[in-house]
DNA sequence: AATAAGATGAACAACGTT
DNA sequence: AACGTTGTTCATCTTATT
């Protein structure tokens, strides 16, 4: 039972880090540049998406006598009571590097102009009204809906509501591998050809049980060749439902903890030293490093002495790797954080990545008080960067007990993040 | 006491059909 | 327009094991 060491060190091995890179997903180009930001805000969120019309239009036969292309859309226009935000398909935000559709440029309410920048960050897929919400706390900035599967091999989908520049935006070199046989090409062997995934699904906290690849092994075992088809549901049913990849003859297992620091974006054995469970919490909960480092990267032109960062539900750190990673020295970091194997995650990498500025831990958001954040800001001279994704436990879907809403016992942590954006803007005076 | 393992659906969007 | 189908999802809790 379980995972023997031989079997993670042997997962570490099926890791491709220098994996070269070729397309796999099938892009569909278009070639959108408008000056006009708000007929393209209009045109992502409430009408149908751009690359969605090319992409019907591609195909080879369609019958252009139907007006109900979109019926969905058409209806929620009608129907919502404007608490339903359109999700953008596919979900590229502002856009994604190696696709030519971008928004530039937008407008923002004066109050939501920085400095300070900020980031916030939470799952795409909430409960209706969420995001509604959580956009009117945070000056009404449209959110930036992305799936990290444009910058990995895993789909992650998320909402960012920041007020960064959108002009000039890189992501991190080199690419991650965005297949799975690219992240991981030792899977490549066992993997049976009806198996037709090129990405994985997203990253949770929680993996598949032994039990599990025992059933579907035997299962499979029945079956010298291609099972039936009533079996062949089944087995792909759950291994696209537990994430499962295949490292044996009719085997499948979930992600190595090693295999997700990888795919994630950060540095291998990022979280090694705590227990499996520990790894695949703080793994599960994070960033995907390569996605908010592509919105981030405006900020290294912006600030080549380095940033003032104050950085809210730290978890792994991944806000401050990926600043890392694009360049940006951090000259001061007050990361708040509650979990203590976090925290000493964030302090172990900031002491092996040689870090030259100063990290000040603190392990509660309610301890960030206006005094506090005065002292911080009177001795920097200011955050550069608010960062952070508030608690997703009571918004997730996976949550089959608590999901109840932003008001959930840890999802309302969100309004401590508003409490002290708001707070360090008026401090800052730029309010 | 810490850790691992296993069992536990529903909400919601996308897509298809009628 | 309406309705059914398919598919995905930063989790929680209890129990067993170390």
């Amino acid at each position: 039972m379980g995972y023997s060491p031989n079997e993670a060190s042997a997962a570490v091995s099926r890791c491709g880090i220098d994996a070269p890179l070729s397309e796999l997903v099938d892009f569909i180009s278009a070639a959108h540049l408008s000056k006009e930001a708000d007929a393209e805000m209009d045109k992502l969120y409430f009408s149908s998406h751009p690359l969605q019309k090319d992409k019907k239009r591609k195909l080879p036969k369609e019958k252009s006598h139907s007006i109900k292309r979109y019926p969905k859309i058409e209806r929620k226009r009608r129907d919502d009571d404007d608490d339903a935000l359109h999700l953008p398909n596919p979900m590229i935000g502002f856009g994604v590097p190696r696709e030519s559709f971008q928004v530039v440029s937008r407008t923002l309410r004066r109050e939501a102009i920085g400095p300070p920048y900020f980031l916030y960050e939470n799952v795409a897929l909430t409960p209706k009204g969420v995001w509604n919400t959580i956009k009117s706390h945070l000056y009404e900035i449209e959110p930036e809906f992305v799936d990290s599967k444009f910058f990995c091999a895993a789909a992650r989908k998320r909402g960012y509501i920041h007020n960064l520049p959108l002009n000039d935006r890189f992501p991190i070199q080199p690419l991650p591998p965005r297949s799975i046989f690219q992240a991981l090409p030792a899977t490549e062997k066992w993997w049976p050809s009806w198996d037709d995934r090129e990405q994985l699904n997203c990253i949770l906290t929680c993996v598949g049980s032994a039990q599990l690849t025992d059933r579907i092994r035997t299962a499979l075992e029945k079956y010298d060749g291609v099972p039936d088809k009533h079996v062949k549901k089944y087995v792909m049913g759950q291994v696209k439902k537990w994430n499962l990849v295949w490292t044996g003859k009719n085997k499948v297992a979930p992600l190595e903890p090693d295999e997700i620091e990888l795919i994630m974006g950060y540095p291998l054995y990022h979280t090694r030293g705590y227990s499996r469970s520990e790894r695949y919490k703080g793994l599960g909960n994070a960033f995907q490093v390569d996605t908010v480092a592509y919105q981030l990267s405006v900020l290294k032109s912006l600030y080549p002495e380095g940033m003032n960062v104050l950085s809210l539900f730290s978890g792994i750190g991944g806000a401050e790797v990926a600043l890392h990673k694009l360049g940006i020295p951090m000259k001061n970091v007050v990361s708040v954080e509650k979990s203590n194997v976090c925290r000493r995650i964030i302090e172990g990498w900031w002491e092996q990545t040689n870090q030259e500025g100063k990290l000040i831990h603190v392990s509660d958001v309610r301890e960030v008080t206006d005094g506090k954040l005065e002292g911080w800001i009177r001795s920097f001279g200011g955050f550069d960067l608010v960062i952070g994704g508030s608690p997703c436990n009571n918004l997730a879907g996976g949550n089959r007990r608590t999901r109840d809403g932003l008001e959930g016992e840890h999802s309302s942590l969100f309004f401590d993040y508003v409490r002290i954006l708001d707070t360090v803007k008026i401090i800052m005076g730029t309010t």
